[in-house]
RNA sequence: GGGCGCUUAGCUCAGCGGUAGAGCACUACCUUGACAUGGUAGGGGUCAGAGGUUCAAUCCCUCUAGCGCCCACCA
């Protein structure tokens, strides 16, 4: 296509119109991808650049599954302008892409696929069956991302792609768990887990959002009304959360009599009462303290607890005894480890589905003293039935007991699930956890070093904040998507962790023979006996936390463990970007990891970019429908206009609040280069062999060679400083208020009614160089447009090998030519004036005038020379004269201290004029106040820096001079 | 409860010690040979409020008010 598109360029190039009339941006994105392909392009270790210096960045894996959202768009817009750049600068640029297998999210969208179609479920399909629907279904969406990303103008080394559950990646992942669990860093251990009810599997504390709820019913035992049982359920239905619930537990004597006090507990959730094993008040709470040792009945169960001091209890809260659930409570796990021995057992009453327990569970019933009847009441009530409809029994019971005191509505936070959105259960059970706190400290280490820097640096704080309270990672999910755990289990309940399957039956057999539970002949035949090897040694049926592979990508992409020569060059990366919002759940880890297997930190910076959110600073959801879909503004404006708007708004430490407008606005730049480009086409500007700026005479081609050379070098420190929003409007305002609005404007008269000649000719030259420079420093933003100009203007002029994505970067070598800046900002503003005076005093655009200079130096009478055709025209003037006094009845300019006298064809509108004036003087003199203020102050003129003074002395004397010389037209104006 | 951040033009946001800026929107004019997805000119802000530091504060400090986020918290 790019062949044909060529040949009907050059086709239409001999005609004198080789571009396209409008930008089409739909065609030209995928020619221009299928140009960066074919170059190869974007592939690390291309030959030529061997002795370049490298340049890796790893991208956050987006999940395989997944489509590409706004904060992707933003992600990955930051990385390409950075890639891009020191792509184009020579470096041997590294962006290595990939995928993530997201184990709950991925496991979760095929689990409901399946209930949809109504197929059976996976527990019924069973693990193997499962998993094949699983990379089924990977197969099936997981390119799409991919191509989403290459659609936004990505430069990743695709051929270099990964997926966290690639065989070389999980090598990795098993080499990693291996070496931590023999260092002791992984260790399998039965305590409190956040138990997710909904996938019924162990996360992590990161995985739980805390969810505000309170609830509206209320009732008091005081206030005699019966408890309104059906409004309850009709509460508690709907919002189940949200209330206090206060229950009489009976004080016992020694002999186990009830002395008819009651200690008071209040909860919020009463069925954990089943599984109370004491009741703590503080040490020093006067109200208590005889009753510290003392037991009380737990109502409905039966059971005798103790009353026990600790620290943990408030007084300010509920009633300040507070019931110990240690199977079920965070906190009462550790109040129940420090009262052990007082009976504060840990005593289990859920089940993994989050159903009440009772047969079976003897702990229940030990001691019990409650009848039968009320026993079999109990566990008619609960038994086996979900937690929130135990709940309301319970209550419901202790009511009929007289034992409920009052329900309250009680605002509290509760955990959920952040992707199940169901109530966390804190669950006793055995799982495989991280020493986080040991991998911790190197990872703090380099920060506070600065071998890894922040960007923005506030956020050191956060990750400070974090690693310095970290709690062991629990790193086993009960999924079937993601990294078995490689750990086998032998009859004799040994546990061998191993990375191979084979090598953990070799570790098992060797040690069973060594422990004497195996007979050497038995290991014989077991070892030739694959079938009944795999029965006798059963492996660990969980799987590793997603985040756990994730934190080796910066290595594992690279080729570890494998000694690779990617692995030597690129790693440690320069720079990650990412949200903050996985600060913790990536990036520390990331740099746990990294620390710990390379001895070296994952990447040199890193920096933090902003949420987008929706208008209203919603972060944006599926759930809550705000979301913008970075492709349909693909679509409707082009991807660079998409990532031009990202990088506008990219400003370090604030959110992007996106609009649509501003989309728009982008888009209208686009639109303006492209026409620019064919202005210069339309003109002859065509590239020179062996053009030299700095041979260059004409002013305004000096001039703009200047400004450019400052646009480059301002775009070029703010992106290496990742203040892109800075860079894209330094390139902004560049390209569209200098080289459009002035530039173009200015060389129109030597262009397009110019003789032929050498100022033309350089001029033409020039713009071409300058376009050249253009395409270059608005590449990384806006990849696409710009590569397809820069092969458009490849075509016209001295063959031009190469895709620009290769570079060359622009040269700001340039030097700021004063006098050629004095020239051209004398011409820019007496047009601006000019224009600004004839649109204030309603002068018809039609009518031309004549323009006198008063008394003009030498200098500004061969500017004016110079510049009378470019002033007539855009300043709509029919002749430019000298003369030693503005003729009578014009209109008089103040443009740099000399008089500008515009002849009004007609009557000068004497009254408008003078008001006019008027107010330039008013407003001069009101300036003229301010620094005489400051100058007056001695303060000021002793301690303010000697630059500053001398400003303000300037100021006062240019606008002395303007309002002379307004004063004297205001006088002339008088005697007319 | 601990922490971080925000409050600047009608809207969305830059700026952050020394004459207030952009995009969009708005007003008037311009279908001029690159571009109406455009051009020219213009209106619109006591930079949340109150103190303080400074020769000088939108910018630094303190407090107040409002908004947002993160972490902790199930009596």
């Amino acid at each position: 296509t790019r062949r044909r598109a060529i040949a009907a360029c050059s086709a239409r190039a001999s005609l004198g119109h080789a571009m396209d009339k409008s930008f089409d941006a739909a065609a030209v994105e995928s020619r221009v991808a299928a140009l960066w392909e074919r170059e190869g392009a974007f592939r690390a270790g291309r030959p030529e650049r061997a002795a370049a210096e490298p340049f890796c960045v790893v991208i956050p894996p987006p999940n395989v599954t997944g489509n590409l959202h706004m904060g992707h768009a933003l992600n990955n817009t930051l990385q390409d302008i950075l890639c891009r750049y020191h792509r184009m600068n020579g470096k041997d640029v590294l962006w290595q892409p990939g995928t993530d297998h997201a184990g709950i999210a991925t496991q979760m969208v095929v689990e409901r696929q399946l209930a949809e179609r109504q197929e059976a479920d996976r527990r019924t399909l069973g693990r193997d069956a499962f998993l094949a629907r699983v990379w089924e279904w990977k197969t099936e969406s997981g390119g799409a991302i991919v191509e989403q990303l290459k659609r936004l103008g990505a430069s990743c080394d695709w051929s270099r792609e990964r997926f966290t559950l690639d065989a070389g990646l999980s090598r990795a992942v098993a080499k990693v768990f291996v070496q931590l669990h023999r260092e002791g860093l992984i260790y399998k251990a039965k305590r409190l887990v956040n138990w997710d009810p909904k996938f019924q599997t162990a996360i992590s504390d990161l995985e739980v959002v805390q969810i505000e709820c309170k609830g509206s019913f209320k009732w008091s035992r005081a206030d005699e009304a019966p408890l309104d049982e059906a409004a309850l359920a009709k509460t508690l239905s709907r919002n189940p959360n949200g209330h206090l619930y206060y229950f009489d537990y009976p004080v016992v004597d020694a002999a186990g009599e009830e002395t008819g006090e009651c200690v008071t507990v209040a909860t919020t959730r009463p069925e954990t009462m089943l599984g109370d094993s004491a009741v703590a008040v503080h040490p020093d709470d006067p109200r208590f303290q005889r009753l510290i040792g003392q037991k009380v009945r737990l109502p409905l169960v039966g059971r005798l607890i103790a009353i026990v001091a600790d620290a943990y209890s408030d007084p300010e809260k509920g009633t300040g005894a507070v019931k110990i659930t240690p199977a079920h409570d965070f906190n009462d796990f550790e109040v129940g480890r420090r009262h052990e021995n007082e009976g504060a057992r840990q005593i289990n009453i859920l089940d993994a589905e989050a159903r009440v327990l009772l047969k079976g569970n003897l702990a229940f019933f030990e001691g019990i003293e409650a009848s039968d009847q009320e026993l079999a009441r109990l566990i008619a009530a609960v038994d086996g039935v979900d937690r929130f409809e135990a709940r309301k029994r319970i209550v419901a019971m202790m009511a009929a007991n007289g034992l409920l005191q009052k329900i309250e509505p009680h605002a509290h936070t509760v955990p959920h699930g952040d992707r199940s959105n169901a109530v966390i259960e804190p669950w006793l059970t055995d799982q495989w956890y991280v020493d986080a706190k040991t991998l911790a400290q190197p990872a703090l280490a380099v920060v506070r070093e600065g071998r890894t820097l922040f960007v923005p640096k506030n956020w050191e704080k956060t990750y400070f904040d974090w690693l310095e309270n970290i709690q062991p990672w629990c790193v086993s999910r009960q999924l079937w998507w993601g990294h078995q755990i490689p750990a086998w289990y032998a009859p004799w309940g040994e546990v061998y962790v191993e990375e191979t399957e084979e090598a953990a039956f070799a570790a098992a057999l060797a040690d069973g023979v060594e422990r004497g539970v195996l007979s050497a002949d038995e290991a014989e035949r077991l070892t030739s006996d694959p079938e009944r090897l795999g029965e006798t040694f059963t492996r660990d049926p969980d799987v590793l936390d997603t985040w756990f592979s994730s934190a080796l990508w910066p290595f594992s992409t690279l080729g570890w463990p494998d000694d690779t020569p990617e692995l030597k060059r690129f790693y440690p990366t320069n720079v990650l970007v990412t949200g903050f919002d996985i600060i913790f759940f990536w990036v520390a880890r990331m740099m746990m990891m990294g620390l710990h297997f390379r001895d070296e930190v994952p990447f040199r910076d890193v920096y933090i970019h902003a949420l987008v959110r929706d208008e209203k600073g919603a972060k944006m959801s599926k759930s809550k429908g705000n979301v913008i879909d970075p492709l349909a503004l693909i679509d409707r404006f082009g991807a660079d206009a998409l990532r031009f708007t990202l990088a506008a708004m990219a400003a370090q430490g604030r959110d992007i609040k996106l609009s649509e407008s501003r989309v728009e606005g982008y888009r209208n730049f686009v639109t303006k280069l492209w026409n620019a480009s064919r202005f210069a086409e339309m003109n002859g500007c065509v590239r020179v062999v062996g053009f030299d700026p700095l041979t260059v005479r004409e002013p305004l081609n000096r001039w703009i060679l200047g400004e450019a050379s400052r646009a480059i070098a301002e775009t070029s420190a703010a992106i290496e400083s990742y203040r892109f929003n800075d860079a894209a409007n330094a390139a902004y305002r560049f390209v569209w208020n200098l080289f459009c609005d002035w530039c173009l404007e200015l060389a129109k008269p030597v262009l397009q009614s110019g003789e032929d000649g050498p100022s033309k000719a350089e001029t033409q030259a020039t713009i071409a160089y300058v376009l050249d420079s253009v395409y270059g420093l608005l590449h990384p933003f806006m990849p696409f447009v710009t590569e397809e100009l820069w092969a458009i203007k490849g075509e016209a002029g001295p063959t031009r090998t190469g895709a620009l994505a290769l570079g060359p970067w622009p040269k700001a070598d340039f030097p700021v030519d004063e006098a050629a800046e004095e020239e051209l900002g004398w011409v820019v503003e007496l047009i601006s004036e000019i224009r600004s005076v004839r649109s204030e005093m309603g002068v018809p655009p039609a009518a031309l005038l004549p323009l006198t200079l008063v008394q003009a130096s030498d200098s500004m009478m061969r500017s004016a020379g110079r510049w009378a055709e470019t002033i007539k025209r855009l300043a709509r003037i029919a002749e430019v004269r000298f003369a030693d006094s503005a003729p009578a009845g014009s209109l008089q300019l103040v443009v740099r201290s000399a008089v500008a006298a515009l002849s009004v064809a007609g009557v000068l509108d004497v009254a408008a004029e003078q008001a006019r004036l008027a107010k330039e003087i008013a407003k001069e003199r009101g300036e003229v106040a301010k620094v005489d203020a400051k100058l007056a102050n001695a303060d000021f003129v002793a301690r303010a820096p000697e630059e500053v003074v001398a400003e303000n002395h300037e100021r006062r004397e240019a606008a002395l001079a303007r309002i002379s010389k307004m004063e004297s037209a205001l006088q002339r104006l008088n005697e007319i």
